[in-house]
DNA sequence: GGATAGATTTTGACAATTCAAAATAAAGCC
DNA sequence: GGCTTTATTTTGAATTGTCAAAATCTATCC
């Protein structure tokens, strides 16, 4: 059995691997997301690489293999679901259920992930519009525009919130930005960094390029 | 934070604890009910006594102090908690929820306790009728007749199983002996180490002395 | 009142995970 | 092509929790 250390690994690496077009991620970038060390980071990956988990190519960065990624999307999977689960039928605040989600998804069975996914209906989402892996360990990751590229002038409706941080989802929160809420961007200002918004029957707001560019949109059908 | 071994070994200590007239663990009791060595208990109690979560007095055994207590106690009631929601909402069976309580219990924070206590209308005792610490940290132990002791040819009420493994509780389930559930002693036959039960409508079954004593009766009101 | 059995403690070692800091390799720059 | 910057790896050490086995108590038993 994998340890939670090596668990979070390899979620990590998937997470930073499915943003690389090669399937290569820099050991630094590991590092980062775990928040530990560079040394830390090589000699876990040796680590890993000796349990046939990932491929460490020496200077350039690790690839995970299939058994990897196998063990990653279950870890996902049962972070994605326990997100949903703490939001959906514990009726928690959705800034702080990424933190709780950390600690559960490495205590939970495959069988009680079962049961959850069942109670829930299995949802394709967690509550920031995150795609829960399958099962079978498909991860669906349709790409979309964001507020900061997307089309000014239509109507949009919210999709993802790519951002675990309390501080960001509550302020999303506050001006209704959740998945599903509906929106149109009336101006982009490039030079000034600032993306001014507003939501049916609401007032225009800013938000900044950067802070835009984590909230994943799609043409509103029905609007 | 407590670690995870701490938080075990805490919640070993009071449920010990709990079975002793003075409150005094021996060393080999804990370190049985951990699965390690003598040893590796003797070192860690004088850690945890370094913390002031217990008193160890050397070569008699360790002792509880209200610090130590109290961890414990949370411990105990995330562990009891969490089974009555795998059993109650997730529909799992009683005998497979111990162990993975034994996995949740670490993981759950006291905002999701709070949360799921709410959930399951705070219940008092888990489904194999332990009792459920209060969030004040009152443990209610009411003491109760077996099957190995209670009086014979009066309808009692099944309040309490106290085996955690799966065998046990499958073989309880199977006879219907889940907390609430109506019985009579119909014969208990001492040398044989027998105990003959019949529950309404059923059929007369024999159970060892060794299993009867795990099954805590009171007299059943309703007759 | 010592020998002995049983429990407990001590000692030395090991695996996993981490950090700090030195060493090394790679990449780009004039 | 040599120099500098940056990323990565190596090295040495600390922490936590564990075991095996030797040493040490304690209580008890003739």
């Amino acid at each position: 059995m994998a340890t939670i250390a090596v668990e979070n690994y390899l979620k990590h690496a998937l997470l930073l691997a499915e943003r690389s077009p090669d399937g290569l991620v820099p050991m630094g970038e590991l590092a980062t997301a775990m928040e530990v060390v560079p040394g830390t980071a090589t000699t876990m990956v040796k680590a890993l690489a000796d349990s046939g988990l990932v491929l460490h190519e020496p200077r350039r960065g690790l690839r995970l293999t299939a058994a990897g990624r196998r063990v990653a999307l279950n870890v996902l999977r049962k972070h994605r679901l326990v997100e949903t689960f703490l939001v959906n039928v514990l009726e928690m605040d959705w800034a702080q259920v990424h933190a709780e989600a950390e600690q559960l998804e490495h205590a939970i069975s495959d069988a009680v992930l079962d049961r959850l996914d069942a109670l829930l209906g299995h949802p394709a989402t967690d509550p920031h519009g995150d795609p829960i892996p399958s099962v079978e360990g498909t991860l669906n990751s349709a790409v979309y525009a964001t507020l900061a590229t997307c089309a000014t002038e239509i109507s949009l409706r919210v999709v993802r919130v790519t951002d675990q941080s309390a501080d960001f989802l509550t302020f999303a929160e506050a001006h209704g930005l959740r998945p599903g809420a509906v929106a149109h961007v009336v101006d982009r200002n490039l030079p000034a960094g600032l993306v001014t918004l507003r939501r049916p029957r609401g007032k225009p707001f800013a938000l900044s390029l950067a802070a835009a560019g984590r909230i994943w949109v799609a043409p509103n059908e029905a609007g």
